[in-house]
This record gives C-alpha cells, structure tokens and sequence, in this order.
DNA sequence: GTAAACCTTCCCCTATAGGAGAAGGTCAAG
DNA sequence: CTTGACCTTCTCCTATAGGGGAAGGTTTAC
C-alpha cells in the first residue's frame, strides 16, 4: 500500500508549495505519479528523496535545467556521477571567476568611495550627471589608456 | 546649429544599439530628445555624457532603475551625490555579503569534489539518484546539527 | 522613380524559478 | 446539502536589459 500522499502533503515534508511540485514535473525533474480515479497526484513517499536531491542540487549551483539532464540518466538506468562531477569542476571554474570578478568590483568601490572623500559635491557637474561615478571612468580611462 | 545626430550615429558612438536608446528614453534614464519634423530624433551631442555616465554606473554594479532615480535627481537640479554616495555604499555591502556567500559555495565544491575521488560510482544509490551531491546534503546535515 | 537605408511605434520574446488567480471537479464533515 | 478545503488544468505575471520583427513613413542616392 505504501501510503500514497497527495501533493499538498508532499509540499509540506519537502518544505516547497504544490506549484512547484507541479512546475517539477512539467520541467521534468520530478517523475510523474501515478493518479487516483478522480485524477489527483498520489506520490510514493521516495519522491521525497528525489525532492532531496534537486535541494541539494540547487544548493551547489545547478539550475533545474542541469538537475534535468542528471536525473534523466538516472532514470535511464545510468549512473550519473561522472556527468555530476562534470558539472560540479564546471561550476567551482565559474565560481572562481566570477568571484574574481566580484572581488574587483569590490576593489573599484572601494577606491570609489575613497575618491568620494576627497570630492565636493559642488564641484559636481552636470553633465555627467554625479563626479563621483564618472571620475571612475576617467580613472578607467586612465588606466587602460 | 549644435551639429544633432540622429539615433542610429549616436548609438554608434556610444557603442549602444537604437534599440537601446528608445529603451532607455522608455524606462527614463535617457531625457527624450527633440523631434525632425518628420518624427526622427534629433540628440544634441551632451547626450553622449549622459550615455556615459550610464555606463560607468552599470559598470560599478548600479541597475537602470537606479541610475534612473540618480538622473532624475540632477534632472530636478540637484545634486545626486550623496545619494550616488548612499547607493555605492549600499552595493559594497551587499558585494561583500555576496562574496561570502560564493566564497562558502567555493569551499563546498571543492570538499565534494575531494569527497568524490574516494567514492565508487557503483556504490551509487538510485534512490539518492547520485551519492557525490546526496553526501553534500549529509555532510552539511551533521554540520548543523 | 525607385530602391536601399534609414526612421517610427507596436507587440511579443529571452532566461530562471516559480507565483497568482480563474474556472471547475472532488472529498469529508456538519 | 452545502461549506470549506482540497485538487485539476489553463493562462498570465514577476525582474533585468534589452532583441526581433512587423507594418508603415522618410530620406538619400542613383
């Protein structure tokens, strides 16, 4: 009998709502359950491990459209784990760059700010709307120039 | 005789598309120019500084909508300074915090990438569709708990 | 005089991860 | 028997920064 649970009470043990149950399925990283007459979703209590998976997923980076292709070879029978680990060295390379990226941004606001100190807003001209942003560029300018 | 361009030559020179330009008129960041009598715009060249200054606030992480309060304040006659001030200070903030945030999700990765050199693929558990990012799950259950 | 290269407004489309709400069917309790 | 709490599918909407293309007017060059 494995005590089927309807979609509401699924939502509640996996901490989402119904719609996202639904929107799951649609997308195809959540199987579709088998149906009670009347055309309810009756779910078998291991969608709650699948539901575990997509979290955990989501939690390291993966969009719904990678956790996607990864469930898809599981549930062909295939063991996704070099595909998982693929993803994974791919991801940490985006993460180092935009990280680096990031970190200049964070450098530029920085001397931004510092630059501001020494600024008067009288000084400020309006045609370039605020010294402050646009002494930026003239540094930027400066710099690659 | 201000030598006006029409919208496709100043796109050019900003480096921008037309597309791009009626946009920004749309969404208020861009004063709307003067018309030909026949309906083309008409930019006076300090369009260009404005273009600029929208740049370099893209450039330093602020979004249109931003930008658009900061424009409308000078537009008004006064001096955005010390709310570009406010706004740049904002967005170091939320940088740093964003930073951590990824910096964390960098350490993650890479224990789970050290995590899987010692697992065997067939030891992989259907259930958990793939063991490398379920252990990700328990490994931070037995962090917070 | 006509063709190419502009310009105009208008509306729809993109990715991401769902949320809002309508219209209608179902189920349990009182 | 009806009320409330479910469930179903359907369509549209959110933010961001524009892009694509249609339908039609203009200007420039030959």
């Amino acid at each position: 009998m494995l005590n089927l649970v309807r979609i509401s009470e699924l939502a509640d043990r996996a901490g989402v709502t119904s719609k996202t149950l639904r929107y799951y399925e649609r997308i195809g990283v959540l199987p579709a359950p088998s149906r009670s007459t009347s055309g309810y979703r009756d779910y078998r209590p291991d969608a709650l491990d699948r539901l575990g998976f997509i979290r955990a997923s989501q939690a390291v980076g993966l969009s719904l459209g990678e956790i996607r292709q990864v469930v898809a070879l599981r549930d062909r029978g295939e063991t996704p784990c070099d595909h998982v680990y693929q993803l994974l060295q791919q991801r940490t390379a985006e993460l180092d760059e935009r990280i680096d990226e990031l970190q200049a941004l964070r450098r530029e606001l920085r001397a931004l700010s510092k630059r501001a100190r020494r600024l008067d807003p009288a000084d400020c001209n309006p045609r370039g709307v605020c010294h402050l942003i646009q002494s930026s560029v003239d540094a930027a300018g400066r710099a690659e120039g």
